[in-house]
DNA sequence: GTCTATATCTCGATAGAC
DNA sequence: GTCTATCGAGATATAGAC
């Protein structure tokens, strides 16, 4: 195996393990022993555990890039777009109730190491909020645009730290219907009665 | 010192420590270290560290009991008690965008180490909860009254997430202030009108 | 009840053979 | 590019003196 497909490898596994179990709960022989390899060919690609994390990170945002490109290629209203990162939480609710928000959770984690990557991490955050702020404009909020994305930002958030606590599907479900009846409100009714139908 | 006024400082460090590191990375040394006492001695108090994450659990829900005591002692409507709640956001503001919220955080992690002990940390959730429910069917809202509790506990908690991540003040006072509008317009007007005046 | 000393394990990280 | 062998540090945990 090429040493770039080996990296790539290693990158994947230690993306799912810094989810399923966390950063710190994570060792190096664990990342290892997933992907296949000794720990000794292991250093040969990644020095450090910081650097493994910077480079999930970096893959995190670009896949996060790649999703947000693909739900406005196949939504035309701004307010489709925005319940399809709503969906997100019953799309991934097995995920959400076993291991959390992949980012929030990160973030959380980070924060309380007070990690270097903290700020790298919370960034992904940015990337669905100023996506949510810009769909909120085109919905006519210029005004308070990044103010309803940070709302909507944190209703996920929420939903995901409470599913993850009470594993309660019917919860998410619940919450999810609100969100959707909140985004009724805040819009005007044209734009949203028209995407209505098409959900 | 007393063995018990030494277990509950070794307690009371460790649950400072478990909230602003987290309980992974936090080592027996660290506690031993903090509460000025030599390692040996503090496997005289406990033997293992799941012993202590239960005693600090413990120790969480004891406290947490007696501020929602407190809470329903000093305010007289139920609208008020449910604003004490929401208010702790602000009151705990600068921890909170440091470490997160204590409960959230913790469970977080417990649910992603697959811990014995993230059943109990989720008790402290239910405290908050059932407490919560029981005011808003003091309101009126028996029907659904554990339903609008788990929504603000969402908020809570999405709020909490976000602050972490993006160290942002006005954002929790701003999603504070859209909690208190949104209890207006889900309680009778008389209850929360007389309540108003007491704020 | 508190201490020092130590055992044992696993961690992140390195050296060097192939 | 992958391996085995190994290092030092720090982790949990124990033994035994005082």
């Amino acid at each position: 195996m090429g040493a770039s497909e080996t990296r790539q490898q290693i990158v994947d596994v230690a993306d799912r393990l810094f989810y399923e179990r966390g950063f710190e709960a994570t060792s190096f022989a664990d990342i290892a022993r997933d992907a296949g390899l000794s720990r000794g060919n292991f250093y040969y690609h990644f020095k450090t555990k910081d650097e493994i994390l910077a480079a999930v990170i970096g893959g995190r945002v670009e896949k996060t890039r790649a999703i947000l490109e693909a739900w406005a290629r196949n939504a035309d209203s701004p307010a489709d777009r925005i319940r399809s990162f709503v969906h997100i939480l019953i799309t991934n609710r097995t995920r959400i109730m076993a291991h959390g928000c992949p980012v929030g959770t990160l973030c959380n984690e980070l924060a309380k190491l007070d990690h270097a990557a903290k700020e790298d991490a919370a960034r992904l955050f940015s990337l669905f909020r100023d996506w949510l702020a810009r769909q909120f404009a085109m919905l006519g909020r210029e005004a308070d645009a990044d103010a309803l994305a940070l709302h909507l930002l944190m209703r996920s958030q929420g939903v995901a730290v409470l599913a993850t606590a009470f594993r309660d599907e019917a919860f998410i479900y619940r919450e999810v219907s609100d969100m959707e009846a909140w985004l009724q409100t805040q819009c005007p009714a044209t734009s949203l009665s028209r995407s209505r139908q098409s959900v």
